[in-house]
DNA sequence: GTCATATGTGGAG
DNA sequence: TCCACCTATGACC
């Protein structure tokens, strides 16, 4: 269930979980069955997520080593979920699920000092389960920076410049729909973001980049500032205003498998919850795309702006 | 049971 | 623009 939103709460819950400890790894599935030899056994410093980048700092092998292999840089692609589980201290972790191809154990054994390794601490059970990620690498420090340099400003980290991104919205005759897709224009922004925003700002999805104002742009992703935050702490995606919630007007709460409340997305045919026009879809660089034809138009005036 | 679909990306033609 | 990749789930027979 991958966008960045994803990314950054599974980094908050694997430091949480797993930071200052000790790691056995292994890959149930095989898959990442070289990564794992690799891994396991190290202390667990930290995790960031960089758009939909996950990046699984350990400490260095030997510890204090600074060229070496100590970032594990995991991506989840369409289907790949990390799955992270705490329990009280004592409890047994279970047997792997299904297809598996990483799983992490907090391992204490050594904790306190009691040995001459680098300090760890004790703490719950913790474990964690990757399954279907495509990509599960051992990466230096500078080939992280690399994969990170690629990418555009992301809306989730506070130190992400829009400007940067409205640098190539501008110049670029593309659909401003494939342009918040493209992560190297910006970064953590998925298929239900973009369908969600692009509604929200009732800014058509094909509308040429370059034709949009730079107000409009910053409209957008201040939008995207504040709806992502709110998917990391709930882990879904809700985009829709107090004033259109089921609460408020009465209709059905909408259950699906992504479990938000969203205007557009995988709504095709249904009414659209501001002016009641059917949801459009159709395809654009093969995503489904959503929108309402009515709220989005493709012609905005500019003289009611 | 089979099949389509999915919050993604990269590569081939 | 299509296709492959990977896993899980829900629709439908």
């Amino acid at each position: 269930m991958p966008e960045g939103h994803t990314l950054h709460r599974l980094a908050r819950d694997l430091g949480v979980a797993f930071a200052g400890r000790r790691v056995r790894v292994s890959s149930p599935q095989g898959r990442f069955a070289a990564s794992a030899a690799l891994l396991d056994g190290r202390v667990l410093v930290g995790a960031e997520a960089w758009g939909k980048q996950l990046f699984v700092e350990l400490e260095g092998d030997p510890p204090g080593e600074l060229d070496g292999e100590r970032f594990v840089h995991v991506h989840l692609g369409l289907i790949g979920t990390f799955d992270v589980h705490t329990a009280p201290a004592g409890a047994v972790v279970p047997d792997p699920v299904g297809q598996v191809r990483l799983r992490l154990v907090a391992d204490d054994a050594d904790a306190d000092g009691t040995d001459d390794d680098a300090a760890t601490t004790a703490g719950p059970t913790a474990w964690a389960d990757l399954r279907g990620a495509i990509v599960c690498d051992l990466v230096t420090a500078a080939q992280r920076d690399a994969v990170v340099a690629r990418m555009g400003p992301d809306p989730l980290r506070p130190d992400a410049d829009p400007d940067r991104a409205f640098e190539a919205i501008r110049r670029s005759r593309k659909p401003i729909g494939a342009l918040l897709m493209d992560q190297s224009v910006l970064a953590g922004v998925g298929n239900v973001y973009r369908a969600e925003v692009l509604f929200r700002d009732r800014l058509h999805p094909l509308r040429p980049g370059n034709t949009l104002q730079r107000s409009r742009w910053q409209a957008l992703w201040d939008d995207l500032v504040a709806l992502m935050p709110q998917g990391v702490a709930t882990g879904r995606i809700d985009t829709v205003r107090p004033e259109h919630s089921p609460v408020a007007t009465g209709r059905a709460p909408r259950r699906d498998d992504h479990g938000g409340e969203v205007y557009v997305y995988r709504r095709t045919g249904q009414p659209c919850l501001v002016c009641g026009r059917r949801v459009a879809t159709a395809v654009l660089e093969g995503r489904n795309l959503f929108w309402c034809s009515r709220c989005q138009p493709v012609f905005r005036s500019r003289a009611v702006g």
